[in-house]
DNA sequence: GATCCACAGGAAATTAAGGGTC
DNA sequence: GACCCTTAATTTCCTGTGGATC
């Protein structure tokens, strides 16, 4: 049996938690204005991007059936494209309403979220016809499509329906991105009413060049590119958002300064000020202080990189965490920053001889899986040669701050007791440690 | 300049799991 | 229930690589 030891006076009392907010000075006028889906009636610097893609749909006026160009927007996140790509179709629906003209349909899927041609085909379909979905896997994928086709030309009849691919960069399959964009640069040529027009969005800048030259011909017809804010263009973009989410004279003029230019120096990622700004406005809110400062910026950009480690590693597949607990251990105990791919791999090996039901994964696939971590910034690495003697190898260290990394990987039990383990290879003089494949002998059988 | 080391990493194959159809 | 489909995770196989050493 278990007992939390919880002291008594620290004990938290929601009750009071409550009534002491609500006695607390109201910061806010709408603080929804500050969220990522929170699309704005005007989005300032914007203004060039806003008339080429207007430009290109504008046709839709004339006639519900003339179908636009398929347009890809580049650029990095937080650049605005999807805010104004939803701006111009709002819009446009707007325009169309308004002159008795039936307004255009669109379909809006996240591809980070759904990652497979199949799953975006289903998505596809079960948003235009909600009642009666497709399951997400099952299907032979001929048939989804003859299904998504014939729902088309019933659903949206003789008009255009938009679909917009947002961060289709993410779909990591070559060929299963190739397939989706092949079938969807043809789907008008089977469809017998409805027209559909692709608007794909990306936050890499040469997308294009990995695509299959067919599909790139018919699919990026129109391209604009969204440059990266500067430091002006998100202080005027914050004074807005500021004037129209707190009451005035909250946000000091040093704190929006200073949360434009860190949001600068990260590409001009528009939505990181913005969550700075809602972050530290929570914070002065929950501690019922009326005046945001510097200060709290600063506190909030510590919580929100705290807290996606924190996050990140929580989420992370149990091997993965294996992976990330090696190199925290190599770290540790040796005396150098950094460690070989070999080195991570015998003391990965060596963690799973010593737990139960658990096969080790090949060093083909660690790789991969220590490369992931590498993107998400959890560690730093570098591939690096030592020539004759020692080959080619990535250096691998630890780049999150190590008593996070080691007080997420207490909090899952299957490692709680490893956080102390000493690798075999660790602190040995007698032998050359730099290759650590070559000493996967030195680990003891595990237990049958 | 050739050789060799210790991998890196791409591509195809395999496996397991979830689901649809007949 | 057999068979077919898809996806994701993983393995297997293979070629490529940078630089020290021969």
């Amino acid at each position: 049996m278990c007992f939390l030891l919880v002291d008594e006076e620290k004990k938290f009392n929601i009750d009071d938690f409550f009534n002491k907010f609500m006695k607390m000075p109201e910061i806010y006028k709408k603080r929804d204005v500050l969220g990522n889906y929170f699309i704005p009636d005007e989005l300032p610097h914007r203004d060039d991007q806003i008339r080429a893609i207007a430009q290109i749909m504008v046709c839709v006026l004339r006639s519900s059936t003339s179908l636009p160009s398929n347009i890809f927007l580049y650029g990095k996140p937080g650049t605005g494209k999807t805010a104004v790509i939803k701006h111009v179709l709002k819009k446009l629906a707007e325009k169309c309403l308004s002159s008795n003209m039936p307004a255009p349909n669109w379909v809006y899927i996240n591809c980070n979220r759904v990652s497979s041609g199949y799953r975006i085909l289903a998505n596809i379909y079960n948003d235009i016809d909600p009642e009666n979905p497709v399951s997400s896997t099952g299907l032979p994928k001929d048939v989804l499509l003859k299904r998504l086709c014939s729902l088309l030309d019933e659903k949206i009849g003789n008009a255009v329906c938009f679909i917009i691919l947002d961060e289709i960069d993410s779909i990591k399959n070559k060929t299963a991105k190739d397939n989706l964009l092949y079938i969807l640069s043809r789907i008008n040529e089977t469809l017998k009413k409805c027209k559909i027009n692709i608007i794909g969005i990306s936050n890499v800048l040469n997308f294009k060049d990995d695509l299959d030259s067919r599909v790139c011909s018919s699919l990026c017809e129109e391209e604009i590119v969204f440059p990266a804010y500067q430091a002006l263009e998100l202080y005027e973009i914050l004074k807005r958002r500021i004037s129209a989410a707190f009451i005035p004279g909250i946000v000091s003029e040093g704190a929006i300064r200073l949360c434009s230019a860190l949001a600068a120096k990260e590409n001009g990622d528009a939505r990181r000020a913005l969550s700075l700004l809602r972050r530290s406005g929570d914070i002065i809110a929950r501690r019922g202080l009326t005046k945001l400062t510097e200060a709290h910026i600063y506190m909030a950009q510590n919580q929100i990189d705290r807290d996606r480690t924190e996050i990140f590693i929580k989420d992370l597949p149990m091997h993965q965490k294996a992976i990330l607990l090696s190199i925290y251990l190599n770290f540790k105990y040796k005396q150098k920053q950094d460690s070989s791919s070999g080195e991570i791999y015998s003391t990965y090996c060596e963690l799973l001889s010593k737990t139960y039901g658990l096969n080790k994964l090949t060093s083909r696939r660690v790789s991969t899986l220590v490369k992931e971590l590498d993107l998400a910034g959890i560690t730093s690495s570098k591939v690096v040669s030592f020539g004759r003697k020692g080959g080619r190898t990535r250096m691998i260290s630890l780049k999150a701050n190590d008593e996070i990394v080691v007080k997420c990987l207490k909090k899952d039990t299957r490692w709680t007791g490893f956080v102390d383990f000493k690798p075999s290879h660790a602190g040995r003089s007698d032998i050359n440690v730099q290759f650590g494949r070559k000493y996967l002998s030195l680990i003891p059988p595990s237990d049958p």
